[in-house]
DNA sequence: TAGATTGTTAATCGATTAACAATC
DNA sequence: TAGATTGTTAATCGATTAACAATC
C-alpha cells in the first residue's frame, strides 16, 4: 500500500470528492477539520477517511486533525491537477460541444488543445473559444502536440477505429461519452467511461421501484 | 433476496449493461446465449452473472443456457423500460440543451416532457422539439403534469432549494448533473449524481500515475 | 500533563468466485 | 441416457468499520 503499491480502485474513485469538499471548506475559511468532522460532511465514516488518506501518507497530526488547505494541496498534487495534460476532444456534436464548453479542464489537470469533427460544415466553427478541426488534421496535429487525453463524443459505431487509432498517435487516457464500452480493449491506457444512458436507466429503476412501494419495501 | 427482498445497489448498477449487451446480441440475430459465453463478452465471470440474475428469479434453462431476446425482455421490465416516467428537465444552458438533444429517453423508460430556464433569453426557444419555459411555470406546470424525475442542469449554488421545490411538487428521482452532492439530503428519492468533474479528475489520476509507471508499478 | 485525534492493526461485513447437485 | 449449463450453497477475497496504541 501507501507510496508505491496499488491503491484501490475504489479509493481512487473516492478522492474528487475528497478534493471537492475540501475546497469548499478552504473558501468558508476552514483552517482545520478532524476525520470525524469530515465524516459527518460527506457522510462516511471517519475510520474510511483515515484509511483513504493513509494509502498515500500520513497527512494528520495526532490531537489534532487535518489543516484543510495543506490536505487539499496533498490530494491536488495525489491528482496531478497542476499537470495540465494536453487533451483533444473527437466528435463536436451536442454533448462534444456541451462538454467543451462546460468543463474546467484546467482546475482537473487538463488543457482543452484541440476539437475535432468529421463533418465538413462543423469545422472551422468555434466552439469554447477553439477552432473545430476537420478529422482528416487529427493525425498531424497529435504528431505536432502529442495531446494524452481523447474525449470520445462520437458514435458507438466509429469507437472502436478511432480510439485504435489515437493509442498508436499516443493517447494514455480517453474519457469515453459513447455507447461502447471502451475498458474492455486496451491495457496501460486509462479509461473513465461515462455511460450516461445507463446512468438514467439505473435512475429509471431507482424510481420504479420506490413508486409502488412509498414504504412497502424498506430503504 | 430475489422478488421482494433489497437487491444489492452494485447488481442493480450493472442491470443497465446487461441490457445493452443482450440488445446488441438481439441485433446481431444472437437466439441463445450461456453465461460462460456472455461473461468472456462483458469480461465478467459466469458466476457473477448468473448470480445477479438469479436476484430476480430463474430466467435460464439447465443445458441450454439463456434465450437471449427473452432475458433482454425481462431485464427491460426489471428496470422498468416500458414505464415512460414523465421527466423535466431544469437548466438550459449548453448541458441542459446537450442532455435534452442526445439522450434517447424513451428507450430508457422516460419521457422528456418539459424544459425549464430561469433566463428569459432562453424561455420560448426550442430545444430537442419542445420549448423552453421559464422558471415561474414550473410549480403549475408541476402541479398539472405531475412529472416525476427532474434532470438538474443548474449551477450548484440553486441545487438545493430547487430540488427541495420539486420534492414538494412530488419528484421522486433526481439526474443531478450539478456540482452538489444531492444524495446526501433525501431519503426515500431515488439520486442519480453524475459528477462529470470527478470523473475527469479520476482520469487525470490514471493517466499520470500511467506515464511516469509505463512498467514502473505493476497493473 | 491531559485530551484529542491520528495511523494502523484486527474484526466484520458484503461482494465475488468457486463448486456442485439439480435438471433440462 | 449423456452432456451441458443452470440455480444455489459454500469458500474466498476485498473493502469497510471498529478498536486502540502511538503521539501531537
Amino acid at each position: 500500500m501507501s507510496k508505491n503499491g496499488e491503491v484501490s480502485a475504489s479509493v481512487i474513485k473516492r478522492l474528487p470528492r475528497y478534493y471537492r469538499f475540501l475546497g469548499e471548506l478552504m473558501k468558508q475559511g476552514t483552517e482545520r477539520i478532524s476525520s470525524r468532522e469530515l465524516a459527518a460532511l460527506m457522510k462516511l465514516t471517519a475510520s474510511q477517511i483515515r484509511q483513504d488518506l493513509n494509502c498515500f501518507g500520513g497527512f494528520g497530526q495526532q490531537g489534532y486533525g487535518y489543516n484543510v488547505s495543506d490536505l487539499h494541496e496533498q490530494i491536488g498534487k495525489i491528482l496531478g491537477v497542476d499537470k495540465k495534460l494536453d487533451t483533444i476532444l473527437i466528435g463536436a456534436g451536442n454533448l462534444g460541444r456541451a462538454i467543451a464548453s462546460h468543463i474546467n479542464f484546467e482546475t482537473r489537470g487538463c488543457r482543452l488543445i484541440g476539437i475535432f469533427d468529421s463533418n465538413e460544415k462543423v469545422a472551422g466553427k468555434a466552439v469554447a473559444g477553439a477552432t473545430v478541426r476537420h478529422i482528416s488534421e487529427l493525425e498531424f496535429f497529435c504528431r505536432t502536440y502529442k495531446p494524452v487525453i481523447a474525449i470520445l463524443c462520437i458514435p458507438k459505431a466509429n469507437t472502436q477505429q478511432v480510439a485504435e487509432l489515437l493509442v498508436s498517435l499516443g493517447i494514455k487516457g480517453f474519457w469515453n461519452f459513447s455507447h461502447y464500452d471502451l475498458s474492455i480493449d486496451y491495457e496501460g491506457i486509462a479509461v473513465e467511461n461515462v455511460h450516461l444512458g445507463d446512468s438514467l436507466l439505473t435512475l429509471t429503476y431507482g424510481v420504479n421501484h420506490i413508486l409502488p412501494a412509498q414504504g412497502g419495501e424498506e430503504e
